[in-house]
DNA sequence: CGGCTTGTTGACAGTGATCAATTGTTGTGG
DNA sequence: CCACAACAATTGATCACTGTCAACAAGCCG
């Protein structure tokens, strides 16, 4: 396995490189670990994209978050060492185990600031995703998503009206909390109102009136 | 003030009592801090309970959580030192302050590994919010709320099946992402089922069929 | 080519949001 | 102690949104 591969250029939060790393994985679409499995650190992203869900008890996964470049995940074994969720690498991807030992050492505390900020951030964003659950219809749901993804990509200087989602329709229903034929008329209501183009197949989106969907994500249209 | 108030029991997490303290926070019903405001550290709640919020721009609140003696709440200040979220008090409570440089110094590693548990199973429960959220009806959700509820409880050693809850209807139908008005409909259909029983006035409730609602969470009744 | 997954579209019914009115509760001041 | 106001909670009627079931189109991979 080469551990040399190329990392995708991150701006915000170059500085994490310095945690300390024992463990280095590079998969590709495969399952990255399960519910009930213990967990021997929290997982942060160097390229690629991961899709962190929980089954209920009818088999249905339900999304908790996707996660790309620079993020960290695994926090839900924090407290007792086991994994409440399940994760699942959406592409071929680079990605750190960090071990609790290094976190609990802490020898630097510089390392440890930041990813107690990591933690922070990690908060605030499940907190929006809740905050969009509790009040949002459908329409809202998807121009939420749209403008969180896009503003991620920006903030790590890709482009951010044009991209390739990497995860399928029924992940982003499973995300949204909403079905995935309704998810679908809400792409076509898009598309048909001009806010978006569905480019190649599916996956391509190019978003054409952002500020559109920045706004209904508050008022609606 | 008096700062040797009583505490209100607490059996798990007792050990947690062992995290310095630099400060000690007694009050009635009030704000504890708003949104944007600079927090210094990370509460503990020794005895009573805490709503934590955000506002949308309509000027409405969604609630993210209620804590109880033994939750730490804050976290949305770990970022960037600012709280996203604002935090009331329901009803008098003791309230413990850990300023972030406690945390930080970490003389002692035991503290240190139970904070990041503590951070771990607030995770959990905000995780389990989600998963509410994310597919249920209105009648699952005052279920998965009462049995949260009362589980809770009983963890501390107190009655599961009686309780006085400590926030409105309104708190709650904001918190299960429901209008109030579903929502005070569902308490008429519980009892009118005789799931549960309104005792004195609105907020005291006696569970009579635990079991009925801890299946309808997952099944439909 | 044929099976399988993914995504779209249609029809329909049910849940739950909304608006409105009423009742119950709490707190305040005369 | 009562009257009043402000708030909390309930109840009713209506209707839009969205979940469900079903059929179909479109890619993907063997």
């Amino acid at each position: 396995m080469n551990h040399s591969v190329s990392h995708t250029k991150i701006n915000t939060l170059s500085n994490v490189h310095s945690i300390d790393r024992n463990d280095f994985i590079i998969r590709n679409c495969e399952k990255l670990f399960n519910i009930g499995d213990r967990l021997s650190g929290i997982y942060r992203i160097n390229s690629g994209s991961v899709k962190l869900y929980r089954s209920n008890e009818a088999g249905q996964e339900q999304i908790l978050g996707f996660y790309t470049a620079g993020d960290i995940f695994g926090l839900d074994a924090l407290s007792d060492g086991k994994s409440q969720s399940s994760a699942t690498i959406l592409e071929t991807s680079n990605i750190s185990l960090i071990p609790f030992n290094t976190l609990l050492k802490r020898e630097n505390s510089g390392d440890y600031k930041i990813f107690m900020q990591q933690v922070g951030i990690n908060h605030n964003r499940d907190i929006d995703h809740t905050m969009m659950l509790l009040h949002c219809s459908a329409g809202r749901r998807l121009a939420w998503f749209f403008i969180k993804f896009s503003d991620n990509l920006s903030k790590r200087g890709y482009r951010a009206d044009e991209f390739t989602l990497p995860m399928t329709r029924k992940d982003i229903a499973l995300y949204l909390g909403v079905a995935a034929e309704t998810l679908s008329r809400v792409f076509a209501r898009f598309c048909a109102k001009g806010f978006i183009r569905i480019i190649g197949h599916q996956r391509s989106i190019k978003i054409l009136e952002i500020d559109v969907l920045r706004n209904m994500i508050n008022r609606d249209d």
